[in-house]
DNA sequence: GTAACCAGTTTCCTTAAAGTAAGTGCTTTA
DNA sequence: TAAAGCACTTACTTTAAGGAAACTGGTTAC
């Protein structure tokens, strides 16, 4: 998450007209941002996703993602567990087993990802025409 | 809308694990990410709270949102009028007036902007400890 | 003993998003 | 008539995200 989000306040000065029932600008904005900092990018849901049908260790969810880098995957798995959605257990075997899972935190993405699912499905059909 | 959407698909073969409930992954990450197409980027969701609070005009709009530059709010519009989220009327006076405002349409968004900003709210407290 | 697997890291490169600054053609206000 | 407002556009630069390929240091399988 970058710390800067604050300068990203909206002024929102005078809603001259109608003025009714919006709430506050930072109110919405500020969450918001932080929430697309946290799953938006190229990567991040499809390695959710990956994670949440089972795959755990770090070469069989590359393979899962078409296209994905092992640089790509690294970096985002680390940004991901820096937000407390993925965990990594090393196990001290030879060689040592790195495996991910997603933690009970993630799940509480359920209903922004569901959501974003829906209006996805009716944006496609609404821009492309039916 | 990046229509190269589809080579984003996750093979997700093998849910050797737990293959349970989890729907298809083509159908969560597509519609996932044509909606984050649409909604993220630094300044789409500030412009859409900026016009929903009754910020009309091009100039209006761009002093309610600190640090964004003609030039990106141009582009932003433009962008979001093609996703039908923002109507720009122009009014035949001298000099011509040009009104933006938020089509009908554009609060289907609304379930997906309070799951975000739900989410963004708990998120920060979690990261930042209380 | 060499090929392949694992869990990554490192280096270099391209592309896209965004920022900076200035300018355009018009009109109203002082 | 000079300054300022409106709705933008253009040209240039910086920053960030992402991709390609190779490489590390270990282990097991052939």
């Amino acid at each position: 998450m970058q710390m800067k989000t604050e300068e990203l306040t909206i002024d929102c000065g005078r809603p001259e007209v109608e003025s009714s029932s919006h709430t506050d600008c930072h109110k919405v904005i500020m969450p918001v941002r932080d929430a697309l900092d946290v799953i938006s990018g190229k990567w991040k849901l499809p390695i959710i996703i990956a994670v949440s049908r089972g795959h755990k260790r770090f070469r069989d969810i590359e393979r899962s993602i078409p296209k994905i880098t092992s640089k790509v995957l690294s970096k985002e798995l680390k940004d991901l567990e820096t937000h407390k959605l993925v965990k990594r257990t090393v196990y001290d075997t030879q060689p040592v087993t790195v495996e991910y899972t997603l933690t009970p935190y993630a799940s509480t993405l359920d209903s922004v990802i569901i959501a974003l699912q829906k209006w996805g499905i009716q944006h496609r059909k609404k821009i492309l025409g039916k």
